[in-house]
This record gives C-alpha cells, sequence and structure tokens, in this order.
DNA sequence: ACACTATGTTAGATTTTATAACATAATTTT
DNA sequence: AAAATTATGTTATAAAATCTAACATAGTGT
C-alpha cells in the first residue's frame, strides 16, 4: 500500500465536518452508511471517523443522487466500479507474472551465453577468465 | 491564493482528532492557542477546528519543546520564520515588479519597431500590411 | 528559597453525535 | 387507484466530546 493510500483511508473527519464538506445531512450520510457505501471508523466512544476515500465516495453518491439515480443503481454501480478495479489489478499481476517470466527467460539465455563464452574461451584460447566480462 | 494554501487552512478536525495527529493533550493545545501560535477557526457551538497548517505548527512546536526550547524560544523562532516569509514575497514582489518594468520596455522597443516597419513599407513599397507580422 | 512555566486534573456547562422510532413526500408495484 | 417501498425529515433520549475556569505541581531560572 502507498503512502498516499494510507492517507487517504485515515479516519479523520467527525460526521459535522464531512456533512459541511459534502453538504448531506446526517441522516442521509447514517443511510448510505447502512446501506453499505461507506464504513466510516468509530471512536473509542461509537462516534463516526470518516476518512478522505469516505468523503470522495460520499460526494459520488451526492453526484449521482442529484441525476435521479437511487440507491439500487448506486449499489450496482459501486459494485461494477469494484469489479472493475479488481479485475484490473488482476491484469496487472498477470502483466508483471508474465513481465518477470520472460525476465526469467532472459536470464537463462545469459547463463547459456555465459556459459558457452567460458567454454568458447577455454576450448580455444584456453584463458578462462570470464570474469572480465562482468566487471 | 493557491487552491492548496485554500486546502491547508480550511478548517476540518476537532481537537480530539488532532490530538491523536500531534501526540499533544487538550490542554498543550490550547495553551498553546491561549499564546497565539495557533488561531483554529471555531464551530458556532464554539469548538475548536484545527487546519492542516495549524497541525503542522503545531507538529513543529513538539520538535521545538523536545529539543528543550521552551515558549518564549518558539514565539521567536515564529517571528523570524514569519519575518522571512515577509521579506521573501517583498523580495519576489520587487523582482516581479523590475521583471514588468523590463517587459514594459520591451513593448516599447516592440511598438517603436512596428512603427518604423509601417513607415518603411509605406514609404518604400507602399503596401502596407503590418498585420502580417502578428499571426 | 522563590517566582515562573508548562502541564495535569477536576468540575460543571454546552455542544455534538448516537440510536431508534415515527412521519411523509415521491416513486414503484400490484 | 390502492398499497408498498424508498429516501429523507423530525423528534426524543442518552452518551461522548469539548468548552472554560480554577486549582495543583514538577521542573526551571534567578
Amino acid at each position: 500500500m502507498t503512502g498516499s493510500e494510507i492517507r487517504r483511508s485515515m479516519p479523520l473527519f467527525p460526521i459535522g465536518t464531512v456533512m459541511q464538506l459534502t453538504d448531506l445531512t446526517a441522516r442521509q450520510i447514517r443511510y448510505y452508511e447502512e446501506h453499505q457505501l461507506i464504513s466510516p471508523a468509530r471512536t473509542d466512544g461509537n462516534r463516526r471517523l470518516f476518512s478522505l476515500n469516505d468523503i470522495d465516495v460520499l460526494l459520488e453518491i451526492k453526484d449521482l443522487i442529484d441525476q435521479g439515480v437511487n440507491m439500487a443503481g448506486i449499489k450496482q454501480l459501486f459494485f461494477v466500479k469494484e469489479q472493475q478495479a479488481l479485475t484490473e489489478t488482476m491484469n496487472k499481476q498477470a502483466e508483471k507474472a508474465r513481465r518477470d517470466l520472460s525476465d526469467e527467460e532472459i536470464r537463462k539465455l545469459l547463463r547459456k551465453e555465459i556459459v558457452q563464452a567460458g567454454r568458447f574461451n577455454r576450448s580455444s584460447s584456453r584463458q578462462g577468465n570470464i570474469h572480465r566480462f562482468f566487471h
């Protein structure tokens, strides 16, 4: 996880601040939590603490609501987005794996070459000081 | 004022959050406010709301205190820093003014050139379509 | 030894937030 | 059209967080 991801998910804001920042009522914010669109952290005393990510999501919800999308629609949209994000990271992992594989192949070839060079040097000029190639 | 400056001075955090973020007690934070090292905003109900800048200052104070500097010293340091910042912006303004002046001179020269070009064209070849130079 | 500094602690008042229940306009379903 | 559902408002009550102010105190500086 990167530093900015940590910062964006750090629980910092009480509901009052979030209300001002998002122009949503406390009732709305709690309602969206009830529907699991956000999961703010809690203080020891059970007060909600929202992260920057939570606020982003709330602003997104607000936009969609303003555009007439209902809760079911929003849930679906979020679900799809999450799937997208998931497959995206999976693709990235797969690509990384492929890259790692071909790296491995490169290394294999390199090894072969080195061995060949060794043989060549030994058999032809009897010098055998491969290490020169690695300085 | 830039966008990030606005963001950094936006009153967002209640004292509890600031306590956790800075590892200072409420008593300490209020004490530093009493000594005008910070000036957090207030809610309608008189609760303090701190900005990111406030938190930076508090962390700076904490550092200095950990290094054994007392309040008087911290005040002096902050005072000096503020003076520095002020003279710095003044220098910037002065430089800008100088640049603006020489810009003005450049424009003056350019104007002269244009007028000359106009005269030249009119008197010699009778075409006078200066506007070509400005496309 | 004495005054001052920086912080702790406590008390009582006020504000903010929590949950839960009931109310309701707007929309959807039957 | 009537009934059900949805998204939000409103209200009541309890608990948590914060406020100011006062007093306490260990450590510093003179």
